[in-house]
RNA sequence: GUGGAUGUAGCGUAGUUGGUUAACGCGUCAGUUUGUGGCACUGAAGACCGUGGGUUCGAGUCCCAUCUUCCACC
């Protein structure tokens, strides 16, 4: 029996948009989905009370890399595993690490080789290995529901060349981390998909990654600083090539524009550090786009962040207020934006399910860029 | 009263032996942020350098006077 597996509800039918529902071993998850990153065994600011009675969120993610090097996977074991450890008891998703290769390589703290990744801690400077066993490995001792395979995460741009060997290389990590994962009734493992931005590498990812039959499959390596309608090609593109009958996920995607749109091209599941790290930097998103709460023009708003929001945020406070735990830098400040991004984001993706219900994802997105000021495409 | 210090952006400071558009931190204003390495980051506005006179090709910087504030001693 498999620990993750995926019903398709509906499917939009002027878009390729699903409406599903993934089973996993801590509870369903309503589909398309915006999961909050909490890298650190913790959605930043957030309780898990705060997260499921105000933001309502379904999963949550954790990572692999920063729990390995602190405060170490054994001591999350032996706590009885992530869930137990964090107060946490729906689905988990844990990232493999392979995005802080990439992120450590933009730092020049990394080498990547076959086998694995040298890298340097963040913490102490101290050397550290890792490589698809390794981070299995970790992820089985944290216990997530979801296991993400590790893999390189190319920057934006990335000659044809080098993105092809490090896709193949991806490749061979899944085949990998694969071997690796002892687990099949407990956990799941998603297979994912690079290439960059270049399509006859999409494909050739897609279909050996396919073949290798994993319970779900997530497209890494967009959404890394390339213009917006090269990220929508290769999107739309690569989408249709993933399995019918298993999730999909679309790594790192949360402003609204890119959650309606990866919706829209027929995306399950979407995470991303936005909302929160808008928040501790003072911005919010609302119905009607972006607000910068520090701005000066809000110093005497005593209207809520955004009417049309049912968070706790929105019914008890107003702009001129957070203006001024933002100015003030105080903590609850980052706490009342974070609760509303984050539930501005999972009440817009209730919003999407039921428009995919009613076959008008379409036209809610074209309602939907105009009252926000998004431009399309 | 005497002696000594002090005065540079809203606040706190740096400014070499006199030499281009007077620097920095905080604050203010605005922009960025997309599988969180860390720190958020980037930019802008804002100063007749206490005041008046003098020396000099040239003064925040040297000289004189005056005022402010502070300290010490009578």
């Amino acid at each position: 029996m498999e620990a993750i597996t995926y019903e398709l509800l509906h499917i939009d039918k002027n878009s390729g948009a699903r409406r599903g529902v993934i089973h996993t071993p801590h509870g369903d998850i309503q589909t398309p989905v915006f999961m909050p990153v909490g890298t650190q065994a913790t959605v930043k600011a957030m309780t898990p009370d705060e997260l499921k009675e105000e933001i309502k969120a379904e999963i949550i993610l954790g990572n692999t890399y920063h729990l390995f090097l602190r405060p170490g996977h054994e001591l999350i074991k032996d706590a009885g595993g992530l869930h137990k450890f964090m107060n946490w008891d729906r689905p988990i998703l844990t990232d493999s690490g392979g995005f802080q290769v990439f992120s450590l390589g933009q730092a020049g703290l990394r080498k990547i080789a076959e086998d694995g990744v040298e890298f340097r801690s963040y913490l102490d400077g101290s050397k550290n290995y890792m490589s698809p066993e390794i981070s299995i490995e970790v992820q089985q001792a944290l216990g997530s529901d979801i296991m993400m395979c590790f893999d390189e995460c190319c920057p934006y741009p990335s000659t044809y060349e080098y993105t092809k060997k490090s896709m193949e290389m991806t490749t061979r990590w899944a085949a990998r981390c694969k071997e690796a994962w002892t687990n099949r009734n407990m956990q799941g493992l998603f297979g994912i998909i690079q290439g960059g931005f270049y399509k006859d590498l999409r494909e050739k990812s897609s279909k050996d990654l396919i073949a290798m039959d994993f319970p779900g499959y997530a497209i890494g390596g967009i959404s890394v600083g390339e213009p917006k309608p090269e990220f929508l090609d290769i999107l739309r593109y690569t989408t249709p090539l993933m399995p019918e009958n298993k999730p999909r996920y679309l790594m790192g995607v949360g402003s609204p524009d890119y959650l309606i749109e990866a919706a829209l091209a027929g995306i399950d599941m979407c995470d991303c550090v936005l909302p929160t790290r808008i928040a501790r930097h003072g911005t919010a998103m609302t119905s009607s786009g972006k607000v910068v709460a520090r701005n000066a023009i809000y110093e005497r708003d005593f209207s809520p962040l955004d009417p049309e929001c049912d968070c706790y945020t929105c019914k008890n406070y107003t702009r001129a207020y957070i203006r001024h735990l933002i100015n003030t830098k105080e903590i609850l400040g980052i706490r009342l934006l974070s609760i509303h991004n984050l539930r501005f984001l999972t009440k817009l993706m209730d919003r999407v399910r039921i428009e995919i219900e009613h076959d008008n994802l379409l036209n809610f997105r074209d309602e939907f860029y105009k009252k926000y000021g998004y431009t399309k495409e």
